[in-house]
Order: C-alpha cells, then sequence, then structure tokens
DNA sequence: GTGAAAGCGCTAACAT
DNA sequence: ATGTTAGCGCTTTCAC
C-alpha cells in the first residue's frame, strides 16, 4: 500500500493543503471545502502521519512507562490501570523495561530525544543519579515510589509504614508475640521502606521478639530459601511477615515442606495483595497497597502535569488495606477463602 | 532544560549541520571535524530529536504490540520476551490493549498513521473484518495465534492439538475414562482451538466418556462456576481438562468446596503452564504452550519482515510440553499435593 | 571532506 | 474562507 499524503488530498479536492489541513482537522472551512476534502481523504484513504504531526505540532501523543521488572505481578497491575488511562485520553503508551538502575538513568536521558510528551518511571533503587538526571529532565514525568524528602517531583506512593502497622497489628491480635521479618534485597527501595515500616511498626509493643532476614530477591524461590533455614529450628517464630506476596508464598511452601501447619504452627503475611495470594491455600493474607489505584493516580497526575507545567510538584498517597485471609486466620471460614466473585476490569478489558 | 538542535551544535562546532550530522552519524568528517562536533555536541548535551529523525529517514524504530489482555499472565510472559527482543534491536515497544475485536482493527487501520515500524497483534478473535485490515495494512505485522489456511500473513502459534493429545493421553494413563472439557468462550480463536484439540485427542480412544462445558470466560471464577454443577453430582467425570489454568485453578477450588480430593477423586488438568499452576496445591498439571518462545519468535519474525519485505510468509508453530503436577498424578510426593486442609481443633490446641 | 539547499508531511502564521 | 509561505529538526543529495 502507498502512502498517501495530504498534498494528493488537496489535490484531488481541488484545494490548497492548508485548506485540506484544516478541513480534516475541524477548523474554519466552508461547508462545501469540508465536504470535498473529506471525500478526496476517504476515497484516498488517507490518515495522517503521526511523525510529521509530531515534528509540527512539538507533542507525540506518546507517554513512557518505565518499570524495572514487568513480569511482576504489582507491575502488570499499575501498567494495565495506566494503560487505560492513558489510551483514553488520546495517548499512546510507551514500554521500557529497566531491569538495572543505570538503565533506568539512561531512560531519564532519553527523554530529551522527544519521542514521548511525559514518563511514568518506576525506579527499583533512586540513586543520586537518577535524581539529577531527574532535575534535568526536558520533559514531565512522576515517580512511582517513594523518593527523598528533598526531591520536589511529582510522587504517587504506596504507604509502607501503615501497610506494616495493620500486619504487625493482625498479627498481634491474633496472639503471635514472636515475628520474623522476611525482606527483599536492602539495596531497592521497597526494601528499605518495608523493612523501616516493619521496625516502627513492632516498636509500639514492648513484648515482642523479633528477627530480620533479606532474601535475596523478591521472588518466591529466595522467600524459600529465606524461610528454610529460619523455620526449621525449634526456636522458629511462631509468625513471619512477608515483604511481599511472592516471598510469601515461599514462605508458605517452606512450612509445608517442613511439615508445618499454616496458621496453626505459623502465621504468614505478604505484602501487595495479588491475586497470588487469593490462589494459593491457605490464602495468603496479604496488605493491599492499591497497585491499580497507583498507576491510575500516576497517569493523571502525568497528564494534569502536561496540561500545566506551573501547578507545584504534587505527592498522592494511596492508603493501604489489610486483606485477612487463612494463612493468619483459622477463623476465616474455607468458603471465603475462594476467589472473589468476579473481576470485571478484566473482564471488559 | 532547552531543547538543543543540530544547527546549535554545528554552530558551536563552527561547521555546517550537514557536517554535524555527518560527524554525528558517524559518516565521512575528517578527524577534526568529527572531533569538533563531538565535543560541541557533549558540552550542549545535545540528543538528537527523534520525531525529526523518524520524519527524514521514514521509520521510527517504533514496534507495536497489541494485545487483548494484558493482564492475563500468558501475555504478560509473551510482552516480556518481546520486549526484550525488540528492545535489544535498538526498537522501542509501543502497547497497546485492545479489549474488544474491533479496536483490533482500529489498531490494524492506525497503522496507516506511520508511528510504528511494525506490529505484533494477538488477537482474540480473528474477524473477515480484521483479515481485511490486516491485508491492507501497509506495514509488517505479524499474528500471534491462529488463523485460517487462506490467510497468508507472516505467524507464530501454539499447537493445541497435540496439546490436547498430551493431556488425554496423560489422563488415560493414569487410568480416567471419564473425562469433562471445561472451555472458556467459544467465540474466541483460543476457545475454538482448544475444543476441536480436545475432540479430535480424545476421539482416539473409543472407551472414554466426555462432556463439555463453556465457563463465560478464560478465568478462575468464570471456571469455578462452571465447575461447580459439573462435579457436584454423582455422576461427576474422574477428570477435568481445563482451557487454560485459570479455569483450571477455578476447577480445584470447586473440587475442594466440594470435599473433592485431587488427584484421588478427580484429576484436573490445565493449559499455558504459568506460574499459578507451580503455586497452587495441589500443583496443576498443564501444558506449556511456549508463551515466552512465541513473543521470541513473534518479534524476530517482525524483524526480518522489515529488513526484508519480499520473504515469503512463514508460519512458526512453537510445540508444546506437558508438565506433570500433584493434580493428576498421585505419585507426586504428599507434601507438594495435598491441600493444606483448615483444622479448627488444632486452632485450639 | 564540506556546505548549500532541498524536502520528509504536516500545521500555522500571514496575507488576501 | 482560502491560498501562499515558512518552518518543525533532521538527513541527504548535489556541487565544489
Amino acid at each position: 500500500m502507498v502512502r498517501v499524503t495530504i498534498t494528493q488530498v488537496a489535490a484531488r479536492a481541488g484545494v490548497s493543503v492548508a485548506s485540506a489541513s484544516r478541513a480534516l482537522n475541524g477548523l474554519v472551512a466552508s461547508p462545501e471545502t469540508a465536504a470535498k476534502v473529506r471525500d478526496a481523504a476517504r476515497e484516498l484513504g488517507y490518515v495522517a502521519d503521526a511523525t510529521a504531526q509530531s515534528l509540527k505540532r512539538g507533542r507525540t501523543l506518546q507517554l513512557g512507562f518505565a518499570v524495572a521488572d514487568i513480569g511482576n505481578p504489582v507491575y502488570v497491575e499499575m501498567m494495565a490501570a495506566v494503560e487505560q488511562v492513558v489510551s483514553a485520553s488520546g495517548y499512546r503508551l510507551l514500554l521500557s523495561s529497566t531491569g538495572t538502575s543505570s538503565s533506568s538513568v539512561d531512560v531519564v536521558r532519553d527523554l530529551g530525544r522527544g519521542y514521548v510528551d511525559g514518563l511514568i518511571l518506576s525506579p527499583l533503587r533512586v540513586t543520586d543519579e537518577l535524581l539529577t538526571a531527574l532535575a534535568a529532565a526536558p520533559i514531565p514525568f512522576v515517580v512511582l515510589g517513594r523518593l527523598p524528602a528533598s526531591a520536589d517531583f511529582d510522587t504517587v506512593r504506596a504507604d509502607s509504614p501503615t501497610a506494616m502497622r495493620l500486619v504487625v497489628d493482625h498479627l498481634v491480635a491474633q496472639g503471635r508475640r514472636d515475628i520474623a521479618f522476611i525482606n527483599g534485597p536492602t539495596d531497592t527501595t521497597p526494601g528499605v521502606m518495608r523493612r523501616d515500616g516493619f521496625i516502627a511498626a513492632v516498636d509500639r509493643y514492648d513484648d515482642l521478639r523479633t528477627r530480620h532476614v533479606d532474601a535475596a530477591d523478591f521472588t518466591i524461590a529466595a522467600g524459600y530459601d529465606a524461610a528454610l533455614p529460619l523455620l526449621d529450628r525449634p526456636d522458629r517464630p511462631t509468625a513471619v511477615v512477608a515483604a511481599n506476596d511472592l516471598i510469601g508464598v515461599g514462605v508458605l511452601r517452606a512450612a509445608e515442606d517442613l511439615g508445618l501447619q499454616v496458621p496453626a504452627d505459623l502465621a504468614v503475611t505478604g505484602l501487595d495483595n495479588t491475586e497470588l495470594a487469593e490462589v494459593v491455600r491457605p490464602g495468603l493474607t496479604s496488605v493491599d497497597l492499591g497497585a491499580k489505584e497507583r498507576g491510575r493516580a500516576a497517569a493523571e497526575m502525568l497528564l494534569a502535569r502536561i496540561a500545566d507545567d506551573t501547578r507545584p510538584a504534587r505527592t498522592v498517597t494511596v492508603p493501604p488495606a489489610l486483606v485477612v485471609r487463612g494463612s493468619t486466620s483459622a477463623s476465616i471460614p474455607a468458603a471465603l477463602q475462594r476467589p472473589e466473585p468476579i473481576d470485571e476490569e478484566r473482564a471488559h478489558g
């Protein structure tokens, strides 16, 4: 198929390209001209070239979403929410996976190339290098995740301290006094936030025994490996707080392999409230950190920033919600542990 | 930050924009000029504008990935594989979610706007309208999924018939003779392919009893709802073949709620071999349809097509692999297959 | 090897 | 309301 330009449309309609452009964009044009141009465009199968429009208009109608780990269910949920808002606003979504922290900086640097009008960035680690790059970013952006107080950027974040308080209070209410925290890598922002949150949460009690283990990664396998030695000893804890659901499932598996009954012998909690928490048995008590809400909020914030780049930087914090399942509470009836009735978001795509 | 153009770089280097362009792109240039230009670019923080380059070069270095349901773990896996290949080849990945079949057509039509150099499309339903739009597509594309034989397009697909044979043979080998198939919606391509595959697979035996149920959707909830009435009766089947893992997990939940032991009372299989199959208890026997391989193959095929648009259309079929877990085989160690019973007595003791 | 100039396809002044 | 013209920022002939 041959590419048809506005020049050809104009020629066929017998008007100038300017008139053709105006007619096609619904600007001033006599009804007569408008009709001729519309017909010519239709007959020729004309569609405006996006690149040329972008160059001329100075905006691409593209937004970027840079995320450390596509594949992590939490990011997938965010991405889906972002995509929805973005496409509903007439923008296209550009995805980039930034495995390492340095490539995250690369993404920000690349912003100068002008292929997106804005960026949502969810960095695993916030380095000074990244902050510097962001401060110099030539286009609007929103950061998903915690930033140092000194960084005055648009941000959407979860509330780890509250999440950890919810979890710890719940476990204490269930009579647990010996609580281990299995964290992911502490050189990541979530790792630090969740650790600090846990410490602050347990510090409000003075009759708790606590211990800390770092899993090698925020994965099931790493959670399993970290839990096994912790649980395979006489003085094992009576509860484990996992830094995310994947680690939590690893803990459940380790308990299973050691013949421990959950929750009788051991209570386990996760974080993120992914579908995984709903699906495993016993169901994994978890805290919903509002991935979907964060994605939506970030996308809307970015659009608002694009519309008005003078507004002061904002930070939105999405409140967490505890979801109790069988891994901490034997009183949850089996019937409540089955899948949520429906997920309409997905059904309607 | 102000946008710096090649004109400014050229001015600073004391050369023409043409020379600057050549130097920056590693074309002919005296070492002297090259150095001056490079220095000027660095000092000014110059990065070439992607839109202008695209317009001039006639290619955007962007590829599209259009998928019906971001959020479905299978597509996420594909997407991650696609992203890897695409970004490694210097392209950016543009994501579009095409909930309905009609928006899938819209995506193809939009190809004429020229904001991508190629498209990977994974349509849930292949309509004539879509095929027509594809036939008229102005740029290269690859379809992920089965197409009618009449459509001579580049395609990557799974092998549902073989997958179903693997599953059925396995169940028969386990002594199951009464096998129910719980499908997703049959107005989708996967729905049709999996149904036909199942029928062909069981037709090779003449001592099987089979039945068919359609779940409302390829989801856990729909699988649960479809399984419940099927299993809650004296003449329930001894095995259920689910059309994907999500439905399979729904079946496991239904069996659990009805007090059926899996696999003793009922064998269950899924399809796709997502992480879910690994994580539930008992583990869900499933067939790996090679989502990652399909994503990678599709991306590579698209790049090859872009490089040479005269090559004949190809179809790559990724072979499936059976992964046996506790939901069909009692010989899988007990610790790995038994659901955790909710033991209320223990809660007191 | 280098510079002047054309032009990718489009929009937006600016005249008329 | 319409046409002419000047670019958006870049690459690439084409002369020299």
